[in-house]
DNA sequence: ATATTTCGTTTGCTAAACTAATTATCTTTT
DNA sequence: AAAAGATAATTAGTTTAGCAAACGAAATAT
């Protein structure tokens, strides 16, 4: 592999380390974890959702969803209903206490990188945000999801699935 | 905030989630997870190092290098010895499998975004690596506290701590 | 010689995430 | 309507990363 190549994988390992530390941080500071956070604040914006919905939206699975929801439940800021129509269902939303709490804790990761992201002068930040959105295009989860796995299957003898 | 940080941030959300989905591949693909896999592409490129360099380079404490040692170590790609000058200190280098393993799984990281990125022009490349630098920066300037902010620029107001 | 620092390890913890199996409920099919 | 199948959430159990703190061994400073 190129070496810059190789040094951009680099630094994008330390942006994700940077941001665990970083979540950290607001961990200690609003006594919710990164998982958890994102969970509110969908809630926060859709109102309503059940389990399911929110694992195809933050891109989990079921089983961790409900163990997030434990967590946020034994906070008292989500609160679980029944459905109605489909009894199997769990509809969440925030309570009035998680309403609060993102209220206090605004945004999380997005105040203080945000803050420090619009002082930079403006050629720059359309330039950062150009340089992400091509990371971004590069990765692209779906696509590597899709061609990846067949590709790599011939390297060895096993076959996922 | 600004809608251009608030864009940035969203766009790097999306980094972040497609490269844990991307590591989830590159773990079922090769047996080795990001870290680990990190660790074997390291020390292919510096033939030896100390658990201390590697834990400064890669940005982990001590505890878990160890801990990504032992599972290399017992997967037998990566060998250990003993200082010379430094009895203390415990070098590592790879191993012929880990070579070997080395050579047949950077398809993972290689075959998408690396060769996607060794395909973009030069000037590109130095480019995106900046500004991933940029944005590692910023978000690690929080933890890093007031030193590291000022290096960075005039930011605001706020002050940590 | 003694104290301090440094390097790596061990121990013990937290949290996310997965899979597989289970329960409860809906939906189809017979 | 009863049996079979599908789906929603939960539980159980595992893996992994990561940290801090305590510790032993070795190097260095006093």
């Amino acid at each position: 592999m190129d070496p810059k190549a190789r040094h951009a994988v680099t630094v994008l390992r330390q942006i994700l380390r940077a941001t665990e530390a970083y979540d950290r941080i607001v961990t200690r500071d609003t006594g919710l974890t990164s998982s958890q956070l994102l969970m509110v604040q969908i809630l926060d914006d859709v109102g309503e959702a059940s389990a399911g919905m929110l694992a195809t939206r933050m891109g989990i699975s079921q089983a961790t969803i409900t163990s997030l929801l434990h967590k946020l439940e034994s906070k008292g800021l989500i609160a679980r209903k029944r459905g109605d129509t489909d009894r199997r269902q769990v509809w969440l939303s925030l309570t009035d206490a998680g309403r609060t709490t993102l209220a206090q804790a605004p945004e999380g990761l997005q105040t203080k990188f945000g803050t420090r992201f619009s002082s930079l002068p403006d050629w720059e930040q359309s330039m950062l945000i150009a340089g992400l959105e091509r990371v971004a295009s590069l990765l692209d989860a779906e696509n590597i999801d899709a061609s990846a796995v067949l590709t790599i299957g011939e390297l060895g003898g096993e076959q996922p699935g």
